[in-house]
RNA sequence: GGAGGAGUGGCCGAGUGGUUGAAGGCGGCGGUCUUGAAAACCGUUAGGCCCGCAAGGGUCUCGGGGGUUCGAAUCCCUCCUCCUCCGCCA
């Protein structure tokens, strides 16, 4: 959420932005309810510090023994009023600030403006697409035949978009999980967390996935809670509604978690396999830093992600997404991405985000520096990584002709074997 | 799930309808003193919003929301959180 004051004072800058992003504002409507709002705050304001006199007034009077009846009356009549006047004012306050929570982050000077993905800028690429003397095959078939996934099975017990790992496939997603969490704490300097996997509509919406976004979670029905759709918001509630020590920032938190999404709107995307699904592991990683260093941080954050891609042996290359489509709350956003054989490209696995105080404002997560007032963080997030599909990658690009999977030497020690065993010597 | 108790400023802690945005203490900041420091002493020490070029003025905030009243930290309702006891349970 933008400042109110800021907004007001740059409704240029805002303007500009939603043409970047290709949406629309409605900036004659918002002028129009900010003028009406403050005429009748001013108003009753007014009314408020003659209400307060007179009550002083009468105060006085009533201890001096004097008569105080008219005064009385009269406030009587100035509170209906004031009254009147808040209850109207209230009703336009709320309007302010359901237009203000669906204003999106204004993108950082860095971000190439564009109309949608084909406007996104490749980075860097690090590796090379592994070389197959056969037709490499899709993640669900490797899987199948190796019987390491069953969604058959998934779909009998939840439906559609549901995973079921089997033996050394459930093990595997175990063993990236850890992996992920082991390398992020003891060589990337992050403080694990194993939050809920629910989070209540104040934490939603600081992170600004509430309002606008609620079609994409699952609610718990009767209650004030959804299912997370991403740790990014349990991390950055951590500290909401908290100042946070100068000396301790920049904090550096990951967490492993479940992850739930409805996918409303994603008919027909990614159907087979496992790269889209309503519930998917993920270790997520978060920053709350200082404003003067959180593009800094952003570099590293994203460092620390892809460190993951390359001690796996995966091909992959950054993306810096355009403004168009970049997301709700980002200032300017990293995507990684995985080279997957079966598809001959690249597939999402990971999305790094400077979300500056956009969230921090929403959250009310404040740092105090030495001898000044205090303001809001930064928060950064990433996935570090998406354990699914890491999962998806490891099994495309490590798969051999005979149906078995090699593992990757940092898995090795998790997975207590080489490799995934050919499918005639995997019989359950 | 049942029965009680509690939520005040950065912290502790007064305050039960009228100059209380809130005593006092601690902590923080500035100063006096000191070669320096400590101690002592003096002063200072929330934030949001509205009006204003500014200086400044006003208003709101004592867990959240609502109510009673001319006036609420103080009375009433409701929700949340924490604590104690009982029950249940992985």
């Amino acid at each position: 959420m933008h400042d109110l004051n800021f907004f007001r004072d740059h409704l240029e800058l805002f303007e500009q932005m939603a043409r970047h992003r290709g949406i629309t504002l409605d900036l004659e409507g918002f002028r129009a309810l900010d003028r009406e709002r403050r005429e009748l705050i001013t108003a009753a304001e007014r009314l408020k510090a003659e209400r307060n006199k007179a009550s002083e007034e009468i105060a006085r009077r009533k201890k001096s023994g004097q008569d105080a009846a008219g005064l009385i009356a009269e406030m009587k009549r100035v509170s209906e009023e004031i009254k009147q006047y808040d209850e109207h004012i209230a009703q336009l306050d709320e309007r302010t600030r359901e237009f203000l929570l669906t204003v999106p982050n204004l993108p950082h000077p860095s971000v190439p403006v564009g109309q949608g993905e084909q406007d996104n800028v490749e980075v860097r690429r690090w590796g090379a697409a592994p070389k197959f003397s056969f037709t490499p095959r899709p993640h669900w078939e490797v899987g199948e035949r190796a019987r390491i996934l069953d969604l058959p099975a998934a779909v009998k017990i939840a439906g559609a978009r549901f995973a079921l790992y089997v033996g050394a496939g459930a093990r595997l997603e175990r063993a990236l999980a850890n992996f992920f969490l082991d390398t992020h704490t003891q060589q990337h300097g992050y403080t694990e967390i194993l939050p809920p996997f629910a989070a209540n509509r104040a934490s939603l919406t600081g992170t600004g996935h509430l309002p606008k976004f609620a079609a994409d979670m699952f609610h718990l029905e009767g209650t004030d809670l959804w299912l997370t759709p991403t740790a990014e918001v349990q991390l950055n509630n951590l500290y909401r509604d908290e100042t946070i020590d100068a000396d301790a920032l920049p904090i550096k938190v990951c967490a492993w978690t479940a992850c739930f999404r409805s996918e409303a709107g994603a008919a027909g995307k990614d159907t087979r396999g496992i790269a889209r699904q309503h519930q998917f592991q993920k270790v997520e990683l978060f920053k709350f830093t200082r404003p003067e260093s959180s593009y800094d941080e952003l570099e590293l954050l994203v460092r620390d992600a892809e460190a993951i891609l390359q001690r796996l042996g995966l091909h992959h290359r950054v993306i810096q997404l355009c403004t168009a489509d970049l997301g709700f709350a980002s200032a300017k956003t990293y995507d990684l991405e995985v080279w997957l054989p079966s598809t001959n490209g690249f597939k999402e696995i990971s999305s790094c985000s400077n979300c500056e105080a956009f969230q921090a404002r929403r959250s009310g997560i404040r740092y105090k520096p030495k001898g000044g007032k205090s303001e809001f963080v930064h928060t950064l997030n990433g996935s570090g990584l998406a354990v699914g599909r890491t999962w998806m990658a490891v099994v495309e690009n490590y798969q051999q002709e005979d149906g078995s999977i090699v593992m990757p030497e940092v898995l090795r020690p998790y997975m207590g074997i080489d490799r995934i065993p050919a499918p005639a010597a995997a019989k359950a």
